[in-house]
DNA sequence: TATTTCGGTTCATTATTTGAACCGTCGCTT
DNA sequence: AAGCGACGGTTCAAATAATGAACCGAAATA
């Protein structure tokens, strides 16, 4: 591998990490010499990928990403203009909603709307989420491309709970019901006592960018609710796209570069 | 430089360049050989940090940084802390608001509040502002540390109008008259026809993390009126900073790392 | 149709990355 | 408090990866 994918690699796991992380262990983590990952550490922080907490010497994501990704956001509003019908969608379901957007081979967290029940599904933000394993994973493969399909087919499907789908056939059938559905179901293919909900949001293309879903806590989800809030899941999903995709027409502005 | 400097230098750079760019266009942009520009850009596509468009071949950013923007938001949340004060300023001066994060050395404008005015200033999410051109520079300048004030003097101060302060001397009498104040005034230093007035945003350490700033048309900034939206900013970024330094020592939940 | 420009590729040359061993410091245990 | 182990950080010869001039085909331009 290049050095920058090994820098980059890094990168993305001081961001799995919980918190912050020394030196030691984030070399452990990603394969590397102490020394090597010490210099892409220093290299990092000065373009301000990470940044080293002055006290205790550990290492965290640093900001020049925010300014990277407001700048993402201004010519490809996604998140803000997905985030309101999130929202909306978490107080009708009562339950918790997650916006993922696909990028990099993987399908990543990118907001999470809170139940407000005391016994809700927790996701993080910035988790990346399996395909095969999770709601936004299957919907998002029911709908994509046939090469992105197969590259998930090609690696081995880990069991995360007894639950879990690990066998392609059955994956495959899993994802034609899905497709015909318009929305995927996932019975605690993740984690015990967990059913979610996903649709995707498509390009104009069809293609799908990312993925709406909604997860609840195994108690309150019987079959007619998960059906329920699937269809209106996908309902979100197509007025997200709607949303964004109108907006995309109007875009190109030339701006001023400057002011004080 | 190294490869990942190199490379990381290279992303600044597309970040900063209007719209998507072509291979050309970057290598010249960046001072480097076309192919070595491309394996770059292989590598950083890869990681999801550009992306290239399939039918224009042009890049721009990719969706990986809105993934780290939203992990270090949720640990550090500067932005969505200040977001409220920032459209609150903009709603009671009438005139556009930005904020801003000091990152890697630089200044960077990450939330921009537009004035509801026909003639008003623009301000580009994710410009970088230069340190003794504007409001914010100056503002950072007046309360950070020695060492990054020298930095800065010791890099050449360019002219960008004929208002532009590009005496070193000139300067330090400049932030010392905003140090007394707690605010910054900037008179057409970077742009003619506008003026700025900033305050920085300090940590518990009291060295500052960014700036909350106020831009005006010429025509509506006479000196009482500019002195008064000064010290409104001054008030807003000491409620910004005391908000999110309280919210601060809370932190530290343990949050599970999966659901599907 | 001729010409230029662009994205992309190749491969011998060259410069950078690599990591085992090392140092000093801190925190813990004995 | 003395000894131990783990940590962050550094060094330099050996190993490996980066580099860029020249090249290709396609598409825009003249």
């Amino acid at each position: 591998m290049s050095t920058i994918g090994k820098a980059l690699t890094l990168l993305d796991a001081v961001s799995r990490l919980e918190k912050d992380v020394g030196l030691t262990e984030i070399a452990r983590h990603c394969g590397l010499d102490k020394a090597t990952a010490r210099r892409f550490l220093v290299e990092l922080e000065k373009h301000g990928f990470v940044e080293q907490d002055p006290e205790t010497r550990r290492y965290r994501i640093g900001g020049a990403p925010v300014r990277l990704a407001r700048i993402r956001e201004a010519r490809f509003p996604y998140l803000s203009t997905a985030a309101p019908f999130v929202r909306e969608l978490a107080e009708a379901s009562g339950e918790t909603v997650h916006l993922s957007e696909y990028a990099a081979g993987r399908l990543s967290t990118i907001l999470v709307e809170d139940s407000p029940r005391a016994n809700r599904v927790i996701v993080d933000v910035g988790s990346v989420l399996p395909f095969h394993a999770t709601a936004s994973g299957l919907a998002f493969l029911a709908f994509c491309s046939a090469r992105q399909l197969e590259d998930v087919l090609s690696a081995p499907l880990e069991a995360f709970t007894e639950n879990t789908v690990t066998s392609a056939n059955d994956l495959r059938s899993l994802l034609a019901e899905t497709a015909r559905r318009g929305y995927s179901v996932c019975l605690q293919g993740l984690e015990s006592g967990v059913i979610s909900t996903a649709a995707p949001i498509k390009a104009p293309n069809s293609l799908p960018i990312g993925t709406i879903a909604v997860a609840a806590p195994l108690v309150r989800a019987d079959e007619a609710t998960i059906h329920r809030l699937g269809s209106t899941t996908a309902a979100t999903a197509k007025r997200i796209s709607e949303k964004f995709f109108g907006l995309e027409q109007l875009a190109a502005q030339p701006l001023a570069r400057r002011a004080g």
